[in-house]
DNA sequence: GACATACTCATCGTATACGATTTCGTACAT
DNA sequence: ATGTACGAAATCGTATACGATGAGTATGTC
């Protein structure tokens, strides 16, 4: 754990990893891709001095990191207590989940204009392959390719904050990895199926309210499935 | 210039100021409502020294308050180059309108099922509040007031993410105070009008989709007017 | 007179040091 | 045996110090 170059998953690159950067910059793009990556799972105490001895820096550029993660969302800071990978709690899911399916939702209708054939094409293939995943049980992979997917239609976005906001709710989701909140039966083939309606509504040009609500659909019906599951939490 | 509590306004003070807290959350909190109430205007040079000095701080909490507002999108903050309050060139105002219209109007139809009459009644107050500004020509007072409508309105939004970023937006809005930006000839009276259809249709129960669709139109609207006079901005 | 180079100053970036606070273990009293 | 009080260790919070970087200015050469 001495290395500080950490080769980030598709999430935290896309996230805003920042290349060579500031100890400060190196801190907080290493310590959030351990994050997403599942390396500091939920409720894991990040004691500074540890993780300054660790990146080899010493705890103030790993402060600021702290801060801006914390800031993300992806952190707790409590003042003389310290500093936690955020909690995992239903109800955090539930908010992160229906927050990311009005997210999504307005990101696909404002970038669906704008993909080409070129980029279904892609989107399509990639989405075959998500198929297969589920023939060989290949759920790590079958997340990855979900996540590429929809980077596929996000990739020109016109709204830059939104695309923000989407990035972070991914990594948020990430962050949360216990198996309980990851799996939800039943619903991946759904999801591809999904994802096949989706390309046909962008390719044939679909009013931008029809395309937004079912991209809103696609992810919150996985939220549904899960209440449906754990029917005590209440909105 | 010195004393360190700022009597914030009412949209820093939602935004999660902490009260006591340490050096560094008041820096924190200092520092935002600052920008967010017009001392510290777009591209003002944040001179880390400097601002420790005012406080009668030490530099390194006013680095960990930057970061955090740099995760919030207030200032830009380069290496070895310093911090300047977030610009506020047409295109960074059309992301945040638009990103803007899309989470109010979520946030709006979550909160709608839990307005109850006394809130409603509370808005109508507030709203005609607004119309008299419009006679007597109090614009501060107005824009003031306008936020403290739909505060009511989202005060038990149950997803606190949603609001959390309904209110980011704000302070980013109040933080881009050129006038440019925030004259748009017209929309006022306009908005008011909007303002009592909204009620009308919570009051009646009207279906989160019309509800979304109308909260989104009455912020887009704004954005609508300003792009028909400034035509060169691209989508 | 214009351009390139070197120098100076303002400012940032980080390390180290030390005081402040919390937590946890241990001893003691009930 | 349980609960409380005290003390030590761990950890956080901040100040200070100093090296590093970039911007601006002066100087020299063509």
């Amino acid at each position: 754990m001495t290395e500080t170059a950490v080769a980030g998953s598709a999430v935290v690159r896309e996230a805003g990893a920042t290349k060579t950067g500031s100890k400060s910059e190196q801190a907080y793009t290493s310590i959030k891709a351990r994050i997403v990556e599942g390396t500091f799972s939920p409720g894991y105490r990040l004691v500074l001095a540890k993780i300054a001895e660790d990146l080899g820096f010493s705890v103030v550029p790993v402060r600021e990191a702290i801060r801006r993660l914390e800031a993300e969302g992806l952190v707790k800071f409590e003042r003389n207590i310290g500093a936690t990978v955020s909690g995992i709690d239903p109800t955090e899911y539930l908010y992160t989940m229906q927050t990311l399916s009005i997210v999504e939702g307005a990101a696909t209708a404002l970038s669906a204009p704008l993909v080409d054939s070129a980029a279904i094409a892609r989107a399509r293939t990639i989405n075959d392959e998500m198929r297969e995943c589920l023939d060989h049980f290949d759920p790590v992979r079958f997340t990855s390719l979900n996540q590429d997917f929809h980077s596929v239609l996000f990739e020109n976005c016109p709204n830059p904050h939104i695309l923000d906001l989407v990035h972070r709710g991914w990594n948020r989701l990430a962050s949360l990895r216990s198996s309980t909140f990851r799996f939800v039966p039943g619903r991946a083939r759904e999801s591809v199926r999904e994802h096949e309606t989706l390309l046909q509504l962008i390719e044939s040009n679909a009013d931008a309210d029809t395309i937004e609500r079912a991209a809103r659909q696609h992810r919150s019906a996985t939220l549904d499935a899960y209440l449906a599951q754990a029917p005590a939490i209440t909105t």
